[in-house]
DNA sequence: GTGGTCTAGACCACG
DNA sequence: GTGGTCTAGACCACG
């Protein structure tokens, strides 16, 4: 999995880290069980701190998504806890969203179309 | 129309009244062509500095959604720019936020029914 | 309230910060709504990183224990949210304690005294 | 006696076999003059490090829980010492459990029956 | 002035 | 070799 940082972004770092291995977690391309690059080898390669990424690492953790054991390093946990809603902070998001799209004009139906997409299949 | 701020969330609060700005022009709270309270008024009644008004105002400016002038302080835009698509920063958070439904475990037809009471009638 | 770190203790700097905060919430030594030392001042004063207090304060601030804004610094949070119950964590070393505290040979009435005077009245 | 490791435990796994022996040893599970596994039995059996039980047997040894010679291998120590006194990491940790428990809302009375349900009959 | 982020570099426990 | 901890120091956004 390649992760890309956007330094000129407002999101830390850390956060898009975190944001594209959840992603990539939902979208199948890390499955469960899956190792992960270590901390030091991610670093290397994202040329980035290792604390960094090691709090991307324990952000993720502490979610849930990801298990470390000092032998192997992380890896993406069996089961996830499935709350089967969206955080509050996620809904809060999701409804700024809707207020943008409906203001630049996105027709609803379209707007349907974008989350089917984004959905996948 | 009433800003409410929460002073302990992560998001600064300038971006907090920007945001709920753009919601009620969204969900026509706020008319087009329609007087904002002035900076001082509102920063009066919220009670927070005017500078951190006058930024929330420079960004809604500046993204189109408000016109100031001198003699009449801010309104609504007549016209707001229909782009009829979603910023990069938008789509790239609404992909986030479906990764984070997906895993929790919503199933497609409950965040359907979510998007369609969030968008309204 | 005065924070003493044991700079020989297995229990990590922060993690030292953390648990004598949350017992000074728990005495009432720190009030609901207090305000903390800043992260400057705080690191300062027992003579360690800003880093390492700022990992404590994220710490409390995740665990609900306290609220930090942009402007005051952080609080002790007015209503802690009240789970009722041990985490899995203490419950845990609450029976490695009590499994030591037989083994050496205390009477099940002189640790109930122990824990009534750690309780307090 | 049946040893349970969790290898993305917090908890070193060397520290948890050591945790699981006292528990065993003060629940009468291990009697006083019991065999223990030998380092390889228990090694192979858990699927970890010999040297990991090793430095567990140590440490029982040097806390005075258990006794090994070269032939016979490790067995429960017959007259364990009677310090009739918590150390003071064991004390801290209540301590510490304790204003979690009050902060979290506990009744007094309900982490009492907690503490009987712990200590045994 | 406040907390938040990030780096370069170091050391350590664990296994 | 792995993640975890810590430092000294810097810069930044927010208000």
């Amino acid at each position: 999995m390649i992760i890309r940082i956007n330094e000129y972004s407002d999101i830390p770092i850390y956060m898009q880290i975190r944001n594209q291995i959840v992603m990539g977690i939902s979208s199948g391309e890390l499955s469960a069980g899956e190792q992960l690059p270590t901390v030091r080898a991610l670093s290397m390669e994202i040329g980035i701190n290792t604390m960094t990424v090691s709090k991307a690492y324990q952000i993720l953790k502490s979610e849930g998504y990801i298990l470390t054991d000092r032998k192997n390093g992380a890896r993406v946990r069996m089961e996830i806890n499935q709350s089967k809603s969206l955080s509050n902070e996620n809904a809060d998001e999701l409804r700024r969203i809707i207020s943008e799209a409906k203001i630049s004009g996105i027709a609803k139906e379209d707007f349907n179309k974008l989350i089917d997409e984004m959905w996948g299949k």
